[in-house]
DNA sequence: CATAAAATGATAATGATTATCAATAACTTG
DNA sequence: CAAGTTATTGATAATCATTATCATTTTATG
């Protein structure tokens, strides 16, 4: 009855109608992206599609993450280890909007969505407050909260 | 009657009571921080503070930088440009608690403290909660928002 | 299938940040 | 205040994530 329709193509179009073009490589990161749960590096995601797809080369990786990212199909985010972390933009798939709780020593990473509601409610008016009074277009927000974590405490 | 109280001299306590020394190399790097009210990069300061203590070496920009963070007298800061950026702490100085409008396409950055008080006020409750749930001692929180500014439009 | 344009892989280049290390400066103690 | 201990420094080499380059391969289209 649901035709045709491949849950794992939903993105076709969305680069078809901009006009880029559907990939091996492309469709290659975006199912690790859609599989994976976690805060995947640049090689993280190159040593994964490698094993789908051993012809990808890390530029692609590179390339492709930047252009999800500027389409905003993906989240690229700083947590403080020199490296940028991928995470696929809610919307797309099981995951529900949630922020990150970093850890300044470790790394270490949570996610969590406890008072989401109540932050994107003000996030949203203070968007809309802020695109008028400055003539800004904006687009997205990012919220972290940075501490030490429990394990990180214990060892000290 | 102020006595020999030296404005400019509020860290060395700090830096003291932790083990650190106080050098001509730190004292003008916190001096150009002071004075300075935008987003500086580790050259910016370099460049700076050059001009009135000719000896200091980039190195050492970048340490004094390290350490001032990691104390939470400066702030670091990603607004995507490939280079991080420092402001001084607030609490320090004249600055109001602000947060960050960040142009995605020019990476322009805007200060604002508009709706702070309100954003300020759930970040506090928010912090508590997860302190407490996650166990995970909270010290500082990010807020930015991203979009296009009205330059970046107007030329597209 | 032929064509035009986009995308790729391999790799070199870039550039911000860090590590190294001998020399120097800051604090401490007598 | 001199001597000693140790943090700090400057110069520079090393690191390493990310980008640029470019000849070659793929994709989409008619």
């Amino acid at each position: 009855m649901t035709g045709s329709y491949r849950e794992d193509m939903w993105w076709h179009g969305r680069l078809r109608c901009r006009g880029y073009r559907i990939t091996a490589g492309r469709d290659a990161v975006l199912d690790v992206l859609t599989k994976s749960d976690a805060h995947l590096s640049a090689e993280d995601i190159y040593m994964r599609v490698h094993r789908i797809y051993p012809g990808i080369g890390l530029a692609s990786v590179y390339r492709t993450l930047e252009l999800l990212a500027q389409m905003g199909l993906v989240y690229k985010f700083d947590f403080g280890d020199g490296r940028a972390r991928y995470e696929l933009a809610e919307g797309s798939k099981k995951d529900q909007h949630h922020h990150h709780l970093v850890c300044n020593n470790c790394h270490k990473v949570i996610d969590y969505n406890d008072f989401i509601e109540e932050e994107v409610e003000l996030l949203k008016k203070t968007e809309k407050g802020l695109s008028r009074k400055y003539d800004f277009q904006i687009t997205s927000h990012l919220i972290q909260f940075y501490g030490i974590c429990a394990d990180c405490r214990k060892q000290e």
